[in-house]
DNA sequence: CCCAATTTGTTCGTATGTATA
DNA sequence: TTATACATACGAACAAATTGG
């Protein structure tokens, strides 16, 4: 019996598979993909952890660390440990890469940037191809849910997102609660639906505007636009989303700061 | 005096700006910046480096924590540590990212990737243009080095590299020790002139192959090709490189793995 | 405005485990 | 086997931020 009342935690066992605070750090990840810990909810105190996992404090620290790193929880010095909450201009802004063109005059990390406009177009259910389900692992033919966005920067439309998830992983996805999302989509993803996305793979490449994205994007057909092939991945790397966005670069620029470890 | 011999590094200040951890690891940067500890030199012994600069081994561990992070430094349990060397595939296809077509099918990170075959097809000096001065922050009409490689996977040329470098930077860089370098080009900014590639910068578009693009990489004038601008980054944010790589991706693809921070 | 309690951040020191030569 | 170096684990003390009284 802890005094302080154990919060959800069960002791590490003496002598498990590598090191300890890898285990702790398993342990806490367990919790929040369980939901027992919700986005944006206070874990316990530090000391309190490490005492219900039975570890010392500083290889609790090392196994929040970790998570703090991984964006899976947020610390505040003076308030507590939290689960990280995607809605804001970071993790926004950690997947939308599109910036007016301006080759390298500026500081392009200190710029303001600018919100996009997003303007949803389609949104039906159908069945999984054969290049869906391999991105999203599942089997063709699978429900799905598909989502047509235009989003507009400085009122002209810039990218067309084709947006595609699996209709077993969002089970109550709605049109409405789509289009009234109050904050970003992967915001919702994690309020409705308990999915966080942390990582993305994406590949690109330059092809010719067909009819649809000319009609969307309002350039000519044939014109050289830019094709982003985004799988979006949660806890050990499963995929949840696949997004293909068409950009216009004409004035535009894809931008990306490549830095350590792949 | 220390038994063991000071290493060059000197006592912190009691009171210096910020953490204990960030002024060692600022000490160790400049020591490695400096050339005092050249690519692939061992460091001292951790308690050796702690000991000379009056701090705890787990205040020096945490610096060089910081430091493993972003590839200044890499340690061998056992062995030591030591200053990164950029020689190896990891660094290689940290910023190489041209791949073969391929849906999401396999595990992309775990495929076997294929070494680019390099061909250097001019090599130039001249003046720095508007554009080229902006992105190595020299400026224009200050002297540049232009190099022009294709690369070519699988015996099909794909990718058309334009690399800039300011000639102050780059002082003895001959065309003949270029064409020879043993390793990578990044591997060759390090050993010949001491200058150590962190980060780089990108911004994609996509563009209509011109007359020159279409000649080297063997694509018709017009067709999508993906243009990326690429600035790449020493220590400090100092640019070093201005590169633009052409690429037909007809067949392949431009990849990337997005995480983390930006 | 200040004080006290709580929580994370930093620093210290020690002991032990594991990999390398 | 021994010595060295990094890796892990523990615990203590104090600093800094936050909150509520």
């Amino acid at each position: 019996m802890n005094a302080t009342s154990t919060p959800g935690l069960k002791r590490l066992a003496p002598s498990g598979p590598g090191p300890l605070y890898r285990q702790a750090r398993r342990e806490l990840q367990r919790l929040v993909e369980s939901g027992r810990y919700a986005p944006g909810d206070a874990l316990p105190s530090e000391s309190a952890i490490a005492g219900a996992l039975g570890v010392s404090i500083g290889t609790l620290r090392k196994a929040v660390d970790e998570l703090v790193h991984e964006h899976v929880l947020v610390r505040r010095q003076g308030k507590g440990t939290f689960v990280a909450v995607h809605n804001d201009d970071r993790f926004l802004f950690q997947f939308f890469h599109v910036e007016p063109r301006d080759d390298f005059n500026g500081e392009a990390e200190l710029r303001e940037r600018e919100y996009p406009q997003v303007e949803c177009v389609a949104f039906t259910r159908g069945r999984a191809d054969d290049a869906e389900a391999a991105a999203l692992r599942i089997r063709p033919g699978d429900a799905v849910v598909r989502v047509d966005n235009r989003l507009s920067l400085s009122g002209r439309p810039v990218v067309h997102d084709r947006i595609v998830v699996a209709g077993m992983t969002f089970k109550g996805l709605s049109e409405k609660r789509f289009r009234e999302r109050p904050s970003t989509i992967y915001n919702l993803y994690q309020t409705d639906h308990g999915i966080t996305v942390l990582r993305a793979r994406e590949r690109a490449r330059a092809t010719a505007a067909g009819r649809e994205t000319a009609r969307i994007l309002g350039v000519a057909i044939g014109r050289p636009v830019l094709e982003v092939h985004r799988v979006a991945l949660t806890f050990g790397d499963k995929p949840v989303e696949y997004r293909i966005s068409t950009i216009n670069t004409a004035s535009h620029d894809y931008v990306s700061l490549l830095s350590k470890r792949a």
